[in-house]
DNA sequence: CTCCTTTATATCCATATTTGATATATCACT
DNA sequence: AGTGATATATCAAATATGGATATAAAGGAG
């Protein structure tokens, strides 16, 4: 039901279209959507934008819906597609307690 | 005191040796560290770690020290180091809010 | 003393990922 | 008719990553 590689990490692009897909919403929405959450920190342009919904469709973590409007083309997350970012949130979550961890015990220095 | 590009983000291996360099590490020492504290989900191989331990020490994020044993070369990070990483436990603790807020939220569907 | 494993640093090159630039077309407004 | 926003799409270049490989010294086993 996937034929991609390993997808055992998600890299930010990735991570932000998938979160965006949770809903259904299309191309350009998903760009905007990602903009307004960062407030413009984080910026998807359309090559890495259409570049990652082909290959997330061809892994299976989103796959296509029909809209109203004929010019446009929504795309939603799978349950699998879903059950990644969970997976993903963990494993940030993890990194982020590390480095929290290992930043809080320096400083105090020696013991 | 830096010259890299942008720095806005860190990605993953170079998040991880960062952290590991919170500490005086040597190379060798950083592969071991990573793949233990991520109990063998992640792993840094020598091309990836000489790689990335160049480009942070080009763009002042780490720096040189000196070590006992000859054969050893030592890094540790930085001032600048430190609040580059601080910065981007706080980038992925907000991608990390977002997601599971937006996880949350779906599930109680319409309304 | 020789073999093997671990420690330790380093680079080549292929692959994967990302992105700036560009192209096309429709729609809304003036 | 012209401008800006909406909307999808691709090319080519730049970046990033990782498997394989090379080198060498140290430590322990037999």
């Amino acid at each position: 039901m996937a034929k991609g590689k390993s997808l055992d990490e998600l890299t930010d692009p990735v991570f932000y279209i998938l979160v965006a897909l949770v809903e259904p919403r299309h191309g350009y929405a998903i760009m905007q959507y990602v903009e307004e959450e960062t407030e413009g920190t984080f910026k998807i342009g359309p090559a890495t934008l259409y570049t990652i919904i082909k290959k997330l469709l061809d892994s299976g973590l989103i796959e296509a819906e029909p809209d109203s409007e004929p010019r446009r083309k929504t795309y939603v997350a799978t349950n699998y597609g879903i059950s990644k970012l969970e997976e993903e949130v963990e494993r940030r979550s993890r990194m982020v307690d590390l480095a929290t961890i290992v930043l809080q015990t320096r400083g105090r220095k020696g013991q």
